[in-house]
DNA sequence: GTGGTCTAGACCACT
DNA sequence: GTGGTCTAGACCACG
């Protein structure tokens, strides 16, 4: 599992690994019916918490991308590539729809606000 | 003042306004020496606790904003749009980089990144 | 009456008052039974709150230094000069002993101290 | 940690607060990466509101005294001591400044207000 | 457990 | 009337 986490960023840990889990099982490196590390070993592994780790596989099985069996471990079910993707895109859509609306209230006109987007966009490349 | 509070947010009320008096400033519907509504009159329009209007109105201070006089009220200091300006893109900056950024943890492309960007940005023209 | 409101001044309006109206009793410029100016025609010179003289009178009448007659005016009663610097040093003892705690509870040396007070005597000469 | 907080003093309780902690963080009693005790237990100790402790650490951090991680604690960052000291050193001579003036406003002479000074220094040595 | 926000109401100081 | 401080307790997010 190569999981990275940044401490310093200001998305809390517990999503960073939903999000970086989520693209494993899109990628298919994560296949269905595949075990998670146990909630153990990759708190240790990350060294983290082990009860962030344990909100991240909570989250995950909430949405239904992994079942959890007690006493054995946690099992990845629907590996719907496709939905998953839809879903990712949706959510970076709504944030990036969040942020223009902001720009826009502050009287930023849309050519500024893209310059900014493309700005971002190649620097970090 | 015509402040819209969206109590289901995840942005802090406080800030909401903090935000919101900062565009009035930028925009010139509140010009240098203007008053501001008072903490109680503003809490009851708004239907919000006076303590959060006044932090609001504390942050607002902090920056330099405004100025407030005891049992007088809080007045609009110095009213820097261009300063304002380059503040608030700053911030539309940052919140656009933390969507490409999770767009890219997620393993979107770049390129389908810029399309939802666009996507938006036309569609709600 | 030449009293002087520095409205910048961290020290409450009425308090000035109070402070020069004693000074001005105790340099003999106001002897006993001279009466005060109004509570409204001192507030129209000074350009303040009628309240805010009102507050400054009574403070001097709760301290014995003025006896207000209702419908008449506020009298100046006694003009114990020897008493009033007596006072008015204290007070501003007190306020030197808290100053020079606040900087020993810091660290800062007497001798230290001392330079700092010398140096704002003559500053401000 | 031993705070004093003084119910009767015109100071806040959480400027008083602000204060101490500062100097703690001077003396070194408080090193880099130490960690605050947390507002609420602070809060309980000193039998005062857990808020009051949080705006003193808003304040610490506002000033960049300390660092607060969500759900974590605060935690000292840079114990620069010297811009510290410097700080303080304005704070006393405000205060001394202060009262130099209200003496002067009394009619009080500059030789006699340093008398005043120089008693208060050498009676409490 | 931690900090972050918000409430509803109190008391005080200043104008 | 204004702002300034404080309380006691609530709920949420994060670890």
């Amino acid at each position: 599992m190569k999981i990275i986490i940044n401490h310093s960023s200001m998305v809390p840990i517990y999503e960073q690994i939903v999000d970086q889990i989520k693209t494993l099982i899109r990628n298919g490196e994560l296949k269905e019916n595949d075990n998670l590390p146990s909630v153990r070993s990759l708190s240790k592994e990350l060294k983290i918490s082990a009860l962030t780790v344990k909100k991240a596989y909570d989250n995950l099985e909430a949405e239904g991308f992994t079942v959890t069996v007690h006493g054995k471990g946690t099992y990845v079910s629907a590996a719907n590539a496709e939905l998953l993707l839809e879903e990712q895109k949706k959510e970076v859509e709504a944030d990036l729809e969040m942020a223009i609306q902001k720009g826009r209230r502050c009287g930023i006109s849309d050519e500024d606000i893209r310059t900014l987007f493309e700005m971002i966009l190649e620097e970090n490349e």
